[in-house]
RNA sequence: GGCCCCAUCGUCUAAGGGAUAGGACACCGCUCUUUCAAGGCGGAAGUGGGGGUUCGAGUCCCCCUGGGGCCA
C-alpha cells in the first residue's frame, strides 16, 4: 500500500510550490490506490505562524487535494522523538553535546576566518561515559548528536535522479533533540516517517542536502527507509531565484482571493514539471490521476509563469458551465458591495465570459450590469464624446427612436440604430461607440446589441439620458 | 566559498541512438467584427560550448560554462 505524506512547517501560508508538491504526492497516491497523509511539521516554535494550520488547510481544500489522514501535529508527539532518541544514545549512535551557544558560535567564527569549513567539531562525541554520565546528572543543558560515521560515503537513490552519493567527511554530527527537548527537523522527520508507514517521500529540491541525514538515521534506527524523490524547485519569473512575494502572488489563498479557479492553478501546477506524455495541456482530475506517475516528473527547476496560468484560468472560465460560474462569481460581487437579480449576474456571466481571464474581472468589466456608470472612460470620452454637441443630438434622436420601440431586443434595436446612421449619412461605429460609453462607461465591452437587450429597456434609456445631459453640460461650459 | 542538483524556442514541455526537433503560453501577421476579446489560419523562435563513444547523437560519457539549492 502506497502511503505519501505532505508535511510543511506552519511557518507561513501555503505557497504554490508547496501545493504543487502536495499535489503531486496526492495524484501519486491516487494513481495508486494509496493514502495521503497531511503532517504538520511544528516543532520549531519560534518560527510558529498562528494561521498558517488553518490556511495551510483551506488551500488544499479549495485545491481539492482532500487527505485520507491527518493532520498530524508533532508538536503532540514530542515523547515518541525521546524515546527514539534515547534509543539511540543507548546503542552509542548517538550523544550528548554540552557545547554551548557561545561555544559554537566562536567555533563558527574561528573556523570562517581560518577559512575553513564551519561546523561542530564533535568535541562531546568522545567524552568519557563517566564525565557524560556526571555532567547529565548535574543538570547540565545539553543537545543531542548523531554520530556521523567520519569516512566513507553514503549512497542513495533518488527516484528522479538516480544514485546520489555524499561523503560522509563533508557530513556534520547534527543535533537530533535540541536542548529544550524539542526534536530538530530531521529526527522528527524520520521517526514519524517510519511510524506513519510512509512508503515514498516527495518532497522539494531544497532538502537534498539533509538527505544523507535522513538515510544515515534510518541506518542507525535500522529501518528501511522510503524511496525518495526529490521535485525541482519553482523558480521565479526572471529565474532569479526561488519564486517569492516580490514577483507577485506566491500564497494559494491569493490566487483565489484574485479570481483564479481552483482547476486553472492546479492544471497548472501539475504541468509545472510534470507532462502526461502527449500534447494535452488541459486535464481533468481523473485524467491527471490515470496518467500521473514519477517517472514523467522532470528534474530541472521551472519557472512560474503568470501569463501561462492567466490563459489557463481563462480557459476553464470558458468551459465551465454556466449555473456553476454563476456561482463561481457571486462571492466576488459580494465582495465588492454588488448584487442584482440572478438574471443580471446570469446575463453578465453569458456575455463577459470569453474576454475575462479571472472571476475578479467579471466584477471589474461588468460593474454596469449591476449599476449605472458613474464615469465615462478617458479614453473613451476623447474619442467618441469629442464633439458633444454632434453626439448629444445623436444620441437624442436615437433615443427618441428607441423609447417608441415595440421590442426591445437586439434585433430591433440594432436595425433601428443602423437606419438612423444612414439617414444621418454617418458610419454606425458614430451611433454604436457613444451608445456603448453611455451605457457601461467603458470603451469596449460585449456585442453592444445583445447587451443592451440584456440590461433592458429601463437602464439603457435612463443611461443614454445621463450621457445626454452630461453632454449638454459640457457644451455649456465649454461655451 | 564548500557540497549537491540541473541544462531543448523568451517561458512550460515532447522527442529515452537513426526527426523536416513536435505542442502550449507569450509575441507578430491575416481572418471575423460596432469595440475589446474569444475563435480560425499562418509566422518568427530552441538542442549553451568543447571533447569523446558510435556507421549515426538533443538522446550515452568527460570537461568547461551557465543557472539553481543547501550550509555559512
Amino acid at each position: 500500500m502506497v502511503r505519501v505524506r505532505f508535511a510543511p512547517s506552519p511557518t507561513g501560508y501555503l505557497h504554490v510550490g508547496g501545493a504543487r508538491t502536495a499535489l503531486y504526492n496526492w495524484l501519486f497516491a491516487r494513481h495508486h490506490g494509496g493514502q495521503f497523509i497531511l503532517r504538520i511539521e511544528d516543532t520549531d516554535r519560534t518560527r510558529f505562524v498562528e494561521d498558517a494550520v488553518e490556511d495551510i488547510q483551506e488551500g488544499l481544500r479549495w485545491l481539492g487535494l482532500q487527505w485520507d489522514e491527518g493532520p498530524v501535529f508533532q508538536s503532540e508527539r514530542l515523547s515518541i522523538y525521546r524515546e527514539h532518541v534515547e534509543r539511540l544514545v543507548a546503542e552509542g549512535k548517538a550523544y550528548p553535546c554540552f557545547c554551548s551557544p557561545e561555544r559554537l558560535e566562536a567555533l563558527r567564527e574561528e573556523q570562517r576566518r581560518a577559512g575553513k569549513r564551519p561546523g561542530y567539531d564533535r568535541k562531546c562525541r568522545f567524552l568519557s561515559p563517566e564525565e557524560r554520565e556526571k555532567r547529565i546528572q548535574a543538570g547540565e543543558p545539553h543537545t543531542i548528536r548523531l554520530a556521523v560515521p567520519l569516512e566513507g560515503e553514503t549512497r542513495v537513490v533518488d527516484a528522479l535522479r538516480g544514485e546520489i552519493v555524499f561523503d560522509n567527511r563533508e557530513l556534520e554530527d547534527i543535533i537530533l533533540l535540541k536542548s529544550d527537548g524539542f526534536p530538530t527537523y530531521h529526527l522528527a522527520n524520520v521517526v514519524d516517517d517510519h511510524l506513519m508507514g510512509i512508503t515514498h517521500v516527495m518532497r522539494a529540491d531544497e532538502w537534498i542536502p539533509s538527505l544523507p541525514y535522513h538515510v544515515l538515521l534510518y541506518q542507525a534506527f535500522g529501518w528501511e527507509p522510503p524511496v525518495f524523490a526529490h521535485l525541482p524547485v519553482i523558480l521565479s519569473p526572471d529565474g532569479k531565484g526561488k519564486l517569492s512575494k516580490r514577483h507577485g502572488a506566491t500564497s494559494v489563498r491569493e490566487f483565489q482571493r484574485m479570481g483564479y479557479l481552483p482547476e486553472a492553478l492546479r492544471n497548472y501546477l501539475a504541468l509545472l514539471g510534470w507532462s502526461p506524455g502527449d500534447d494535452r495541456e488541459i486535464l481533468t482530475l481523473e485524467e491527471m490521476i490515470r496518467l500521473f506517475d514519477l517517472d514523467r516528473v522532470r528534474t530541472a527547476p521551472a519557472r512560474f509563469d503568470y501569463q501561462k496560468l492567466l490563459w489557463m484560468n481563462s480557459v476553464y472560465i470558458q468551459q465551465m458551465d454556466e449555473e456553476e460560474l454563476v456561482r463561481r462569481v457571486r462571492p466576488f460581487l459580494e465582495e465588492a458591495g454588488l448584487s442584482g437579480p440572478d438574471e443580471d449576474v446570469r446575463a453578465m456571466v453569458r456575455l463577459l465570459r470569453d474576454r475575462v481571464k479571472t472571476l475578479r474581472e467579471f466584477v471589474e468589466f461588468g460593474r454596469y450590469f449591476f449599476e449605472d456608470p458613474t464615469a465615462y472612460d478617458p479614453d473613451g470620452e476623447k474619442k467618441h464624446f469629442r464633439d458633444p454637441q454632434a453626439v448629444a443630438e445623436r444620441l437624442r434622436l436615437l433615443l427618441s427612436r428607441w423609447e417608441g420601440l415595440e421590442r426591445f431586443d437586439a434585433e430591433s434595436l440594432e436595425r433601428t440604430l443602423r437606419a438612423l446612421a444612414e439617414e444621418l449619412g454617418v458610419k454606425a461605429g458614430a451611433l454604436i461607440h457613444p451608445v456603448r460609453l453611455a451605457v457601461t462607461g467603458f470603451r469596449v465591452g460585449p456585442s453592444l446589441f445583445i447587451l443592451l437587450e440584456a440590461l433592458g429597456r429601463e437602464r439603457v434609456l435612463r443611461r443614454i439620458r445621463r450621457a445626454i445631459a452630461y453632454l449638454e453640460e459640457k457644451v455649456a461650459h465649454e461655451l
